[in-house]
Parts: structure tokens; sequence; C-alpha cells
DNA sequence: CGATGTTCCGTATCGTTGATACCATCGAAG
DNA sequence: CTTCGATGGTATCAACGATACGGAACATCG
């Protein structure tokens, strides 16, 4: 039934579907549907999870590399080519008309915040994984939807990874930024979205034990305590200062 | 007609009015809608358009100053706040589900290249006009309908303004890049959503004298305070380490 | 084996909604 | 006064969401 539901929709030109004729083409009565799903929206309801179902799986089917970087640009490119590919299910899934709202979006926002810290782990995060999430989707979903309901406006084949980088610029702290020279990568073979890192960057931490987190954190709050030292005015007090100083000297040293 | 049509379209739940609620509220018969609009679809393609009028009329408002970049800015931000002061229209104006297609978008788009060739002109801009349009307006909606929709997900005061930014820093070339204010504001007061405008918005970029090294401490704090919530393993502990996070997010706000 | 209850399905139906046919009323021109 | 076009309203149709009611199949129990 949900299969025949999504056909009507994808057949039906203003996204909406009646439960008569989904009734009709798996052949039973109306009474089934309510009693399967209760309602309308509740069906509807059914029809977006089960896309977000999909959706979820095959992000999840997506391998991590050793590269967080790599599989958060993997994720938003696949989020665009989820949408592309099913038009139909992705307008119903991110639509602003929903009477029920679902609430797998909160797993997305997990599992988006996994590779994000995972991408602050290897210290390339600059934010909270929570914040960053909401820029990173926020941004990927209006893309999405630009490109699926006005591709005539939205014409530009770079528009999303242009945008992705954008968003993830302001998000990441990678070492080489793309930065972007518009128009370089041939806009006929939009598939290959471009390798702009690739050689495992933070290799060079190197020890492929658990040691690696913290030794990242070392430089960092290394750092950190240098640049106080050198700036006397802080928003601390003194003896706040003094104790902040004592940690981050601790984290320096790797415990 | 159309404030009836709107009043009752802001009151219902589902984003969706009746065309016998609207004639009775108006006080005629259903056929004067039918004679006047031809169609359900025709009342609300005017009432999009109506929409679209209003937000052409008040982004000619917005007053042109010398700083194209900083008229960018403004006219972000008045989208974002034209969606939330008008939820209903915004979100028939971008509905993924719209069976008449207006014409309005390509007027907007009219607008923003207008804003952004005077930014070429300046020479700020990387990328041909409709590219960077493209760009920002997609984001620019996906942010708005974000907040719109589901602002229990998309809580933080500043996505707006970080994605924003990140967006107008891949297109634009400024000399001085912004560069991350994105601020920690405090996570735990999600209850102010308003005004995510911008009162003197960068105004820490007044770089005089030796404050210079301090700008650069935030960072530094927020991406440390990043890599240990990501990271709970700590030679400190739990108490310390919450202390010592309130105050990398304390030096991260910059205050 | 028969009675009873549960579950499921289908037909028929109700209320609402989008859309229209038809008639009434009104004002202007002849 | 008559005629005609225009405008507005009543009644109506078709489709839809949703539900009440009855019947069939099956299991359970006496």
């Amino acid at each position: 039934m949900l299969r025949a539901a999504e056909q009507q929709l994808a057949a039906s030109d203003d996204n909406d579907v009646s439960t008569r004729a989904v009734c009709e083409a798996v052949g039973v009565g109306q009474p089934a549907l309510y009693r399967i799903f209760g309602d309308k929206a509740g069906l509807l309801a059914a029809l977006v999870d089960h896309g977000f179902e999909r959706y979820v799986e095959r992000k999840r089917a997506l391998e991590t590399t050793e590269d967080p970087v790599a599989d958060l640009r993997a994720g938003w490119d696949d989020h665009i080519a989820f949408a592309l590919e099913n038009p139909a299910v992705y307008r119903l899934m991110f639509s602003p008309t929903l009477t029920r709202r679902p609430e797998a979006p909160e797993t997305i926002f997990g599992l988006l915040s996994a590779t994000l810290e995972r991408c602050a782990r290897a210290g390339v995060l600059r934010l909270p994984a929570p914040l960053a999430a909401q820029r990173i989707l926020s941004a990927n979903v209006g893309v999405a939807l630009a490109v699926l309901v006005r591709p005539d406006l939205y014409s530009d084949p770079q528009l999303s990874t242009s945008v992705r980088d954008a968003v993830f610029a302001a998000c990441l702290d990678e070492p080489g930024s793309p930065d972007e020279p518009a128009g370089l990568d041939e806009p006929g073979s939009p598939g290959e979205q471009g390798r702009l890192d690739g050689q495992g960057r933070f290799r060079e931490q190197g020890r492929s034990g658990p040691e690696t987190a913290g030794a990242d954190i070392g430089p960092v709050a290394i750092r950190l305590a240098a640049q106080l030292r050198a700036e006397p005015s802080s928003p601390l007090g003194d003896e706040e200062q003094q104790l902040l100083l004592k940690w981050l000297d601790l984290l320096g040293a790797g415990a």
C-alpha cells in the first residue's frame, strides 16, 4: 500500500493522493486504510517515515573513511542525490505543510552530529556539533528543495557543491581550505564531486591508538595557553585565569 | 477577500483554506470567488503574488547604502524577518507543492542580482551575479523554512547570521573577512529566537590597538571546547571539566 | 459438534469541499 | 416599458475524507 501511495504521489502533479485511489490500486476498501493508518495524515506520515527510513539506511551505508571531512561532504552530496532520486517523497518529507511532524529528523541530526563529532575529534570543528548540524542541514535542505522545485531558476550545476563548501568552511577549520575557484570543475561531470583534499591530512598524528584524539587536544590547549599568557586582559578573574592556565598546561602535557 | 483568505490561512493549522469559509467571511457566494480568481489555485496564486508583492516592496524600501555588502546582509536578514513575520504566506510562497508557479521569484532574483552587481562594481564579487544569487537565495530560503517549520530543531539564534556569512564569504572577497563571528551564544536560552538581524554586527572588528591579539583567542577557545566536548575522556574531573568548558565558552563569546 | 466471540473486510453512507448550472435582480440602452 | 448584458445568489453535482453497519472467516470454549 505504501508502494502504491508512493507511486500515485509521484504520478500526481500536486503531490497529493486520494485514499480511494490508493485502496483501489491495492484492491481493498477504504476502511482497511483507516484501520491500518488511522487517518490520511497517518498514511502520509507513514510514507514520510518510510522515506526517512530509506534516507537513514542509505546514509548508514555510506562507508566512513578515515577522513571525517570527506565523509561530511559525501553526506551532503548523498542528501542532494536522495532528493533528486525521490522528488515526491522528499517534497513530502520536508514540506512546510505537515500536520504530523515526524521524529526522524532528530535521527538525521544524530547521524550528522556523529560525523561532526569525528571532525571535532580530529580537531577541525570550530563549534559545537549540534550548531554545525543545524547550519549544514538547513542549507542542505534549502539547496535540495531549490533545485528540486525550481530547476529553471536554480540551474547552476555547481550550486550544491559551492554552498556545501561555503557552509563547511564556516564550520570546519581545514588547513588547506578549498576556497572555491568557481568553474574549474567540469560542469558536465557532476558525478565526481572531486577530492578537494585527499591525502590523509591528519595522518601525521599517526599513532593509530586511542591516544590520537587526546594528542589532538594538546596542541590546541598549548596554543590557547600561550595566547592567554600573552594577552593579560581577560573576562576571567586572576585566580580563575591561573587555574585555567594550569588545566590547559595539563591538557597540553597530554596527561 | 485576500485579507480574509490570509487570515484564515494563518489561523488554520494545516495551511489550507476552504473557498466556502473565505466567501462566507467576506459575505459573498462561492461563484464570486470563482469569477474573480477562476479557481482555488488562482486564489492561492493571488495570495502568493500578494505576498511576493509585499516582499519586493519591502526589499525596495531597504535603503541602499554605499556599502553593497552591508546591503546584501540586510537583504538576507530582511528575508528571514519577512518569513518570521508572515509564516503562513511564506510557507505558501516557498511551498514545494505549488500548482501554479509564480514568476515573482524572478523579480527577486533580479533585485538580488542588482545588489550583487553593485558588489561586483566594488570589486568584491568573485563570481557572476546570477550564480551568487542562486547560492544566496537557496540557502536563505532553506534557513528561513528551517527556523519557521521546526524551531525546536533549529534553535540556534545565530543560525541565520552564520549561514549568511558563510555563503557570503564564498561569494564575496572581503578585505577583512569576518570569518567566524559566531560566538557561542548560550545554548541554554533557546527561548529568545528574535532579532537575529543585526545591531552593529561585527562591532568587534574595530581593531583599536593591542586588542588584535585578543581577537584570536575566541576561535581557539571555541575549538578547544568543541574538542573537549567531543572527547569525553580527560585528565580532569567532571566538575573541573564543566568549569573549564564554561570558561572556554566565555572566552569564545569574547565578552 | 455447536455456540460464541474476535477479527477482518466490504458496502453503504455522512459531512465537507471544490466547482458549476441555473435563476433572480439590477442598471443601462433602445 | 421592453430588452439585454452583467452581476450575485441558490441549489446542485462530483469527489473526497471518514465512519457506521453488516457479514464472513477463524479461533475459542462449552
